[in-house]
DNA sequence: GAGTGGTCTAGACCACTAG
DNA sequence: TAGTGGTCTAGACCACTCC
């Protein structure tokens, strides 16, 4: 319990305190040092072994706490956040049923094969042209009827001990898996929203006509580290999307 | 500088007293004893006014500053936010190009005229069946041509001083106006977004083919006491909707 | 009862802004 | 130079969880 934070010169940082340690138990989570569900030591012992007093250590694990890194609870402590917990259960899906309802439709991946990288899969994740991702085709149904459609790429070196079974009902959300089976946590993500006539294999599998009027959904998501680690172009006609502005 | 917060029985209220800081300022704002752009007494002030420990207020305040209440300047003071400013402006504007860049676009109202609510907007607002409203009508527009089409309701009483110049641009973004002609300030909003095909009134105005596939936005915003002051909907072909989760 | 996070206090020093 | 918010420290007490 000797781990000492990295002190720079003073006169080169200008971070505050906080910060640095903030820094510093993310870097650990990221290493995989602390695994999600594990418990972190109390804020005394990590204040006495960084040698920082306790409200310091209270805000870095505050702002975690915000970032949907770390969960706190009173009485028990601060452990690394699941994707599987209910905090973070609905953090990323933000469909909506017609009555405003969220839906937990059931995903069923289609197919799973590794290809090169499209164009604008390459850009948004920062990889070479043509590179090899996992491409996954899934879909997302309630009470039998297809609502979603979506396409997926993974980059692979990453995503390549990922466990998917091809054509039945998923237990758990993607992003459970990317946590338990590859070590990934996604983090973060950017939505972009378009209108679209829908093409002819997504119209078949959502059982509407080609050219309905659908929302395409494109999605990059990141891990802790910031780096991009999916690229989701969801398809649906029949669920909205909500966003609340605070 | 004698207001005394209302303090409770302490048995009924088990809400922490940073909480009951926050609330009592936020009421004061919201009765107008500080306009936006006022500066409050400094937090020595406050704290000694109110009786509690610096801290308790640095903490209320701070909640205020991420809610966008209210915005702080080292140096300065802490200021009841303006919708005019910088921090302010892009808050609630979440539609951009295809590039990714956000777009500022120039509004200008075709119509305003006041008429019973429909139904969908009396249920969003609160009001009675077929209350009065304000109905606007609105076209965005880049380099002259139009990209968004919006249809406005604002329940009436509230907005009866509402002036608005009819068909030439806004130098000012509406919640500018509502908050310097109204008092409103708009604190918070829901956004749900459906796929749609183009009505042939909304076509006409932006420029495409009847049945085009667009997004349509439904904006239900609320004031700072948390009421719903503004009903409306937002077309467009050529914007994608941005959101960011973190 | 021991240990955890949540709240509240008190005071020091620093960085920034303004006159 | 005076006043403001930003950071950091130290210590107290409470509410909750678990054994």
């Amino acid at each position: 319990m000797s781990k000492d934070l990295p002190r720079a010169c003073p006169a080169v940082t200008a971070r505050p305190l906080y910060q640095q340690v903030h820094d510093y138990l993310l870097g650990r989570i990221v290493t995989g040092e602390w695994q999600p569900g594990d418990y972190l030591p109390s804020e005394q012992r990590l204040a006495a072994s960084l040698g920082v007093a306790l409200g310091t250590v209270r805000r870095a694990l505050d702002e975690l706490a915000e970032a949907g890194v770390v969960e706190r609870r009173q009485g028990r402590g601060t452990a690394v956040l699941r994707h599987s917990s209910d905090r973070a259960r609905f953090r990323f899906f933000r469909l909506v049923g017609p009555d405003g309802a969220r839906i937990v439709p059931t995903g069923r991946v289609l197919a799973a094969r590794r290809r090169a990288a499209r164009a604008g899969e390459a850009r948004a994740l920062g990889l070479s042209p043509s590179a090899l991702v996992l491409g996954l085709t899934r879909e997302r149904r309630v009470g039998g009827r297809a609502l979603v459609h979506e396409t997926i790429a993974l980059p692979l070196p990453l995503f390549a001990r990922l466990d998917l079974p091809v054509g039945q009902d998923l237990a758990e959300e993607l992003y459970v898996l990317y946590q338990h089976d590859c070590g990934v946590t996604v983090a973060r993500a950017e939505d972009r929203i378009s209108p679209e006539a829908a093409p002819v294999a997504v119209a078949r599998s959502l059982g509407i006509a080609p050219g309905t009027p659908i929302l395409r959904i494109r999605r990059i998501a990141f891990g802790l580290d910031g780096v991009a680690v999916e690229h989701r172009i969801s398809r649906s006609a029949r669920l909205d999307y909500a966003v609340a502005i605070e």
